[in-house]
RNA sequence: GUAGGUAUAGCUCAGUUGGUUAGAGCAUCGGUUUGUGGUACCGAGGGUCGUCGGUUCGAGCCCGAUUACUUACCCCA
């Protein structure tokens, strides 16, 4: 067979032991909070029916979700007209599964199939790889994990004001001291396009708005022309949003701007609500701020809306989510209602690695590796390799056979504290010699008294 | 989908206005040291210079195409 050249496909990543450990460190961190907060792990599968994912993300996102082509001979069923229509419509004969494109999606079915089995409200949480058929660049992967947890079936804003909690907790466990978490509201959102009287518009209405901090001004309004707005729209639309002001302040401003428009003042109302709630807590780390111009992309959101941006270094949103009222709706439930919010592990392990956050000891594996001289020396140490990993010490026998340097190699490079040597010498006299790879100290001991050392 | 950048050893990269046998560091293996690592010294293996074509007496270098990777935009975690 010809030697193909090791590659893994565009957007797509190996984890080595040592990057394995970290992101695990993220990971364990979220769920502990997660759990910590009630809610419970599912998994889904990697691939779901392509009708359960399109069109659940829009146009654009159906253009960026891996289609899998079918199995079996699918061309020789193939019609002929088919070959003449859209590239869609073939891809829909010959491709009948997809990979999953986020976890909210998936979990709504999941919520729908299993509706039987399900007491609410139903808090669950799931860490799984999510794909995307995207340009990769800096912070983008086509293969990324997401950190999800959601609650369905119940209302109550509770649920959000805890949302801001958990996020407190994780990323402040976590080791960042300096975060926002962004809120803001759909419903806002639809009652400032309903006072400019261009609902139809609202979605291009929020995605210029919400580059805001990322073009300026200026460039917001020349985005807003070009869609569809006129001058007086966009001398309606800039008071609202520049917005300036404590968090309480912008919402009373924002009630006179939206007094005619009773969606955005319920959107207000909810707003107030969740900051009541937080007032009963402390939060550890983190900025709450009501930002107008926070947007977010998917377009089943319903009320309140999350992001979560760090402060000490240039990345995009490590987090984000928000409420959508109506998500199981398309799988045939109606008023169920559910919120959720998602941690981009990905993009947390990039953001703690630049701040060099991760824990030191977290490089450590195995404590002890034996090094046996000789095949009498593996012999021996066998009883006592046992005793170590009886008494949880993660311990390992590098096979005889070797010299000792490349053994004592071996053991640096894997950040390994402790070494025990059994030549002839410790075969005989049972004293063992015990090595600490950072002193380099050595000295003779019995195998119960390693034990007790390197515990 | 749009616009740039890059492609030379396993990895990170040098390589002069185009000139003879393409280099370094790291990594690997061996040795100095037959029972002791991280430092030092000596040595070895490893490259059809991404691919195809063109210009030229001569191309790693110039030109064209192509592929892959990458950065930014759109969109998004």
């Amino acid at each position: 067979m010809a030697s193909v050249k090791p590659s893994v496909p565009k957007g797509m990543r190996d984890f080595s032991p040592a990057e394995m450990v970290k992101r695990n460190y993220i990971f364990d961190t979220i769920k502990s909070v997660f759990r910590k907060f009630g809610y419970q792990q599912i998994e889904t599968p990697t691939m779901e029916n392509s009708a359960t994912l399109m069109g659940k993300y829009g146009d654009e996102g159906d253009r960026l979700i891996f289609k899998v082509l079918n199995s079996g001979d699918y061309l020789s069923k193939a019609q002929p007209e088919w070959l003449g229509s859209t590239n869609a419509k073939l891809t829909n004969h010959i491709s009948e599964k997809a990979l999953r494109y986020d976890l909210t999606v998936p979990f709504a079915r999941y919520v729908v199939q299993h509706q039987n089995d399900i007491t609410f409200p139903f808090k669950r949480f799931q860490v799984q790889p999510v794909w995307r058929a995207d340009r990769p660049q800096k912070g983008r992967y086509r293969e990324f994990y997401q950190c999800d947890a959601d609650v369905v079936g119940s209302n109550s804003l509770l649920n959000e004001a805890e949302f801001i909690l958990i996020y407190d907790e994780a990323l402040s466990k976590l080791g960042l001291t300096n975060f926002t978490i962004k809120i803001n509201n759909r419903k806002i959102l639809a009652g400032i396009a309903e006072i400019i009287g261009k609902p139809e518009l609202i979605v291009d209405m929020t995605v210029a708005i919400d580059k805001l901090d990322k073009i300026g001004l200026d460039g917001v309004v020349n985005e807003l022309l070009t869609k569809g707005f006129t001058r007086e729209d966009i001398d309606r639309l800039e008071p609202v949003i520049l917005l300036q002001g404590a968090n309480a302040e912008k919402l009373e401003k924002l009630k006179t701007i939206l007094s005619a428009s009773e969606t955005g003042l319920k959107g207000i109302a909810e707003l107030e609500t969740i900051l009541s709630y937080l007032q009963s807590f402390t939060l550890i780390k983190a900025t709450v701020e009501v930002d107008i111009t926070l947007a977010r992309g998917l377009n089943y959101y319903t009320g309140a809306i999350f992001e979560v941006k760090t402060n000490e270094t240039v990345m995009g949103s490590i987090g984000g989510g928000g409420r959508y009222d109506d998500l199981t709706g398309m799988f045939g439930l109606k008023g169920l209602t559910g919120a959720g919010i998602s941690f981009g592990a990905d993009r947390i392990y990039d953001v703690l690695e630049e701040l060099k956050l991760f824990p030191e000891a977290s490089n450590q594996t195995t404590r002890v590796l034996i090094c046996p001289f000789d095949a009498a020396g593996e012999t021996y140490a066998l009883p006592l390799l046992q005793q170590l990993r009886t008494a949880s010490i993660n311990a390992e026998l590098y096979p005889a056979g070797a010299k000792i340097k490349k053994q004592l190699d071996y053991a640096n490079n894997k950040n390994i504290p402790y070494v025990v040597v059994i030549g002839s010498d410790e075969v005989q006299s049972g004293q063992l010699t015990l090595k600490n790879m950072q002193t380099g100290e050595q000295q003779k001991l019995s195998a119960d008294n390693i034990l007790a050392v390197v515990k």
